[in-house]
DNA sequence: ACCATTCCGATACAGAGCGTAACGGAAGTA
DNA sequence: TACTTCCGTTACGCTCTGTATCGGAATGGT
């Protein structure tokens, strides 16, 4: 039997007496979550589907997670956002490859579903908001000028949102990368 | 009584013949789905409470608008992004005015109540999705550099949603906006 | 002036999903 | 082995949704 630790028992203040919650159900529903997600969107994701996918059931999901966009942050980002910005430098070689893995980031089928979702729900709850906010910054993201980081991670998001096939393929996406690269360290030329 | 001509009526196929719409519905939902975004935000809106108070009932608004996220669309955004982008030169102050622009555009209560709500939204929907083109391209931002606008449009929308308290207020609002526009213009200093 | 047509607004009806309370049982501790 | 604690499940009431249905109002034609 899989006796794993399971990812929200880490609260400081818990006691450690008493059954310990089955790690296979956290695995499961984490899966679950993403694999709907794909194929369904956010927006007809229900708790009910995510646990009978899981072989589980609500009340089990609501121990585990104070709301579904809290699952849906865990379940999407994992520690995808943690790679792309490796550096803090801001050479043309560097910037280039923070916007390429800024809309790499995005474009993760699972992260890319649950973005615009997630980005409605913590307006709504400002404890989502704490927590996205942490993992954010929890990554490689720390000394990025804060302007920077909103110009980079805001472009790629709102393209990806508003013309996504502009950026599915190879040729134009380039030359996306290229042309934002360029505002960002040469200036608009006129 | 007000017999004006209803925003939905426009469909060029509809007959002349039967009784019309009652324009006053109309403008009563619209009214009401803004104040209520508002109030209480995208995420606890519902078609029920937008109906009780624009003083109807729900199959009125289902007549109007095939979904809460197109009402929504219509009563968040008359006019409100055509002001902004003014020009599609690429001055400093031209640029600054467009950063300025779409940092007020999202910044309008309504709109900023609506926009990451129907963000989620538009991926769900592409009939949303064209609407949504469509109200950005007939306004004034003709012209202007798809990229450009992804990185001016994409840093407030963003910047907005993560650390709005820092673009609440006067000092560190006017900041930020200099930021940006240096960026752009100016190009990332070492 | 009247009639027929067309479509409006309101009432009513299933269906789905949510959030929680309550219960039997399993996994730990002493 | 007895006790404690918390798990997972079943079950319930509620809200909201989306649609089918019905009487009535506002036009155009004669």
């Amino acid at each position: 039997m899989v006796t794993q630790t399971s990812l929200t028992d880490q609260s400081p203040g818990r006691p450690r007496t008493g059954r310990p919650r089955e790690g296979r159900i956290d695995d499961a529903v984490l899966r679950a979550t993403a694999e709907l997600l794909v194929e369904q969107g956010y927006a007809d994701l229900t708790l009910t589907a995510i646990a009978e996918r899981a072989g589980t059931t609500r009340p089990a999901l609501y121990r585990r997670w104070p709301s579904l966009a809290h699952l849906v942050h865990e379940a999407a980002f994992p520690a995808v956002l943690t790679g792309p910005f490796e550096s803090s430098g801001s050479t043309t070689e560097e910037i280039r490859s923070m916007v390429a893995g800024a809309l790499a980031a995005f474009s993760d089928p699972v992260a890319r579903a649950a973005a615009p979702g997630l980005v409605a729900a913590i307006t709504a709850d400002p404890s989502l908001h704490r927590a996205l906010l942490e993992r954010f910054a929890s990554g490689a993201l720390v000394g990025i000028e804060q302007p920077l980081l909103d110009v980079i991670a805001g472009a790629a998001f709102f393209a990806l949102l508003l013309h996504p096939d502009d950026l599915a393929e190879e040729p134009t996406r380039s030359v996306w990368i290229d042309r934002i690269t360029d505002l960002i360290t040469e200036g608009t030329g006129t």
